[in-house]
DNA sequence: GACATAGCCTAAAACGTTATAGAGAAGCCG
DNA sequence: CGGCTTCTCTATAACGTTTTAGGCTATGTC
C-alpha cells in the first residue's frame, strides 16, 4: 500500500548509491555492468517510476513542450497537433496543448502558464505576428524557452519559423480562376494584419495584375465566427456586380462561402466558383468536391519538431531558420469557367 | 539577467518569512493585511512567478489534468477537448492531452507517462471498456488519480462515467428509418466489443423488433480506417439485396458511408438513406445535409469536468456517479422514404 | 496578575531528483 | 615504484516550494 517507491528505495535494494541508481535511470553518466544489472532488477522488482516533477526541479529538463494554437477544434490545427504529438512521443516528450481563441490577452496568460511549468520548448501558432517578441523584451532578458512559430509570425526576429509559401499559393489559386475566365474575384478572410494572410492576398493580386485586372479585387473581412463570415459574404454576393469566384483564405472561410452560396441558391460552380484552403477527410463528402489549396500539415509538424529539437539538443546557437513549405492546389469540382452574364452594373462603372 | 526570482527573494524584499510569502501566493493560510501588501508589492516589483515544478514536488497538487482520447484529429474528440480545456482554464488547471490511436498498448504507455507527471486527475475515452480497471488492480493498490471515463467504459467498476444514452439514440435513429418504410437496414461501425457501440446496436434492434423485422439487421464491421470502412460498406451495397438505409455509428462511419454511396452512384436519399453520428460545422456544407444523431459534446465536457473536480476537491468518497446524456436525432435531408423496388432476391429467401 | 485563546508569523524539515566534488581502485607510462 | 589518467562509484548539497511545529504578541477572562 505505502507510498510509491523512490529512487532511494531502488538504491537501497540494489545495494548501490542513490547517484548510481539515478545514473542508470537516465543514462547521464556511465555505470558499470554489475551495478547496472542490480539497479535494473530493483527497478523491476519495486515497479519504480521516475517522478518527473522532482526531476524537473533539480534543473534537468521537464521533457514537456507547449503547443499553442488558436483553436484545437479547427481541423487544420487539430491535424497539426496530432502530428506533432506523434513526433514528440517518439522523442519522449509530452505536450501541453492550449487554445487561444485568437485572443491576445488569453494567449499571453496561457503562455505565462506554460512558462511557469518550465516547458522545455514551445510550438506556437501566434495570435499576431509579433505577439511573441514581446515576451523576450522584458527587462529580465528572454523569458521564453526555445520556440518555433508555425503558420504565422514568419518575420518575427529571433524565432525559428515554419509556414506555407503563401504568396505562391495565393497566386496559384487566383491564376487558376483567371485562367477560367473569371474577372470578378473576391477574397474572403477573417481580419487584417496577419502576415500569412497578407501574403496570400499579395499572391492573389499578382495573378490579377498579370490578367490585367489590378484593382478588380475585393477583400471581404468577415471576422472569426462562421456566421459573421457568412453574413459578410452574402452581402457581397447580393450586389448586382457580385463576384463570380471566391477565394477563401482559411478552411472556415471556405465553409462560410459554401453556406453563403447555398443560402442564396447560387450554383457551385455554375454561378460561383470557390477555391478553399486546407484539405481534410470531410471535404471528400462535399458535392461539388471543393477545389482547395492544401497546406502540407505533416511537413509543418515535422519541420517544427525538427527545428525545436535542434535547439533542445543544444545545437542551439546557429542563426534562426525560416522554413517555407509549398502548398498544392487541388483542382476539383467547385471551380469552373466563368459563365458569361449580363454585366449592366459593372459596365456602367 | 540573473536567474528568475524565487519566493525566497520575494520574502527577503518584503521583509517577511518565506512561509508567509508562500501563504500569500496560494491563500493556503490567512496572512495579515500589512504583510500581505508588502508581499504583493514585492511580487510585482520582482515579477515573481510561482514555479509549479517545485510546488508539485512538495506534495501539493500539480494542477495538471490528463486528457486521453483515441484521436485528437477526430472532430468529436477535438470538440470535447476544446470544451474541457475552457473549463479547466477557468479552474486554473492545465491539460496534458494525448491520443491513443485506439491502441491498447499505446494507451497504457501514455497513461503511465501521465502518472509519472503526477497529474491530479484524468479524463479519458478509453480504448476498451475495461482498459482502466487494470491500472488499479496492481499489487500496490490504485495507481490512477481520480479519473472520469467518457463515452466508453460506462460499466467499469470504481470509475465515474459520462456517456450518451446510446440505446435510446440507436432506437430513435432506427425508428425514424422504419417509420419511413425501410425494411432492409444496415449498421456500420468500426469493431466489436465497445459497450457504447453495442448499446447503439441494441437500440437499433429494439426498433427493428417493434417493426416486425427482428433478424433483418446486418452489422458491418469496417475497422478504424476510412478506406477499410468504405470498402466494407461498398461490398454490402453491391449485393442484390442491398440495404436501403444505413445507420452509421460514428462520424467516421458516416463519412465512409457517404463516400461508398457516391462511389457506387447511389442517390442519397433516393437509393439509400443515411443516418450519421455526431454533428459539427462542416456537415452543414453537405448536400444532402446529413440526418444525424447529435451527441451533446458540451454536456459531456461539463459533466466530466464536474465529476472530476468533485473528486479533486476531496468531496471524493461518495460512490461513483454514472451520467447518461440524451442525444438528439436531427432529421435533415439524407433520409427519405424507402423507394419501392424489385425485391427478387430478398423475396426468394 | 495569571492564564487561556486567537491571530499572525517564522525556522526548519521535508518532497524526489540530479549535479558536484571527490574517493578508491585499476591500468599505463616513464 | 611514483605519478598520471581513467573508470566507477559515493556522499552530499542543491532545486523552489509547502508543511509542520512552534513562538510571539495582543486580547479577553477569571
Amino acid at each position: 500500500m505505502g507510498r510509491a517507491p523512490t529512487i532511494r528505495d531502488v538504491a537501497l535494494r540494489a545495494g548501490v548509491s542513490v547517484a548510481t541508481a539515478s545514473n542508470v535511470v537516465n543514462g547521464n553518466r556511465p555505470v558499470g555492468e554489475a551495478s547496472r544489472r542490480k539497479v535494473t532488477e530493483a527497478i523491476a522488482a519495486l515497479d519504480y517510476r521516475l517522478d518527473r516533477a522532482a526531476s524537473a526541479l533539480r534543473g534537468a529538463s521537464t521533457r514537456l513542450v507547449g503547443v499553442v494554437v488558436p483553436d484545437i477544434a479547427n481541423v487544420f490545427f487539430a491535424g497539426l497537433v496530432h502530428r506533432v504529438e506523434a513526433l514528440a512521443e517518439g522523442d519522449g516528450y509530452d505536450l501541453l496543448t492550449v487554445s487561444t481563441g485568437e485572443d491576445a490577452a488569453k494567449e499571453r496568460r496561457r503562455v505565462e502558464a506554460l512558462i511557469a511549468r518550465r516547458i522545455d520548448g514551445l510550438i506556437i501558432v501566434p495570435v499576431a505576428d509579433d505577439s511573441m517578441t514581446a515576451f523576450n523584451s522584458g527587462r529580465d532578458g528572454p523569458r521564453l524557452p526555445p520556440a518555433v512559430l508555425v503558420d504565422r509570425g514568419a518575420g518575427a526576429p529571433g524565432f525559428d519559423t515554419v509556414r506555407a509559401n503563401c504568396e505562391a499559393a495565393g497566386y496559384a489559386a487566383a491564376r487558376s480562376l483567371t485562367d477560367l475566365g473569371h474577372r470578378d474575384l473576391a477574397v474572403v478572410t477573417h481580419s487584417r494584419g496577419l502576415d500569412n494572410i497578407e501574403q496570400r492576398i499579395a499572391g492573389f493580386r499578382r495573378a490579377l495584375g498579370e490578367a490585367g485586372l489590378e484593382g478588380r479585387d475585393r477583400v471581404i473581412y468577415g471576422g472569426q465566427e462562421l456566421e459573421s463570415l457568412r453574413g459578410a459574404i452574402e452581402i457581397e454576393l447580393n450586389r448586382p456586380d457580385r463576384p463570380t469566384a471566391i477565394f477563401a483564405l482559411t478552411n472556415v472561410c471556405a465553409l462560410a462561402s459554401i453556406k453563403a452560396a447555398r443560402g442564396l441558391d447560387l450554383d457551385i460552380p455554375g454561378d460561383l466558383s470557390i477555391v478553399g484552403f486546407d484539405d481534410f477527410d470531410w471535404m471528400g463528402a462535399l458535392r461539388p468536391y471543393l477545389t482547395t489549396v492544401a497546406q502540407p500539415v505533416d511537413d509543418f509538424a515535422s519541420a517544427a519538431w525538427r527545428l525545436l529539437t535542434r535547439r533542445l539538443k543544444g545545437g542551439a546557437s546557429g542563426g534562426v531558420e525560416r522554413i517555407e513549405l509549398p502548398c498544392t492546389l487541388k483542382v476539383r469540382e467547385s471551380t469552373g469557367p466563368a459563365r458569361p452574364r449580363l454585366r449592366a452594373v459593372a459596365d456602367a462603372r
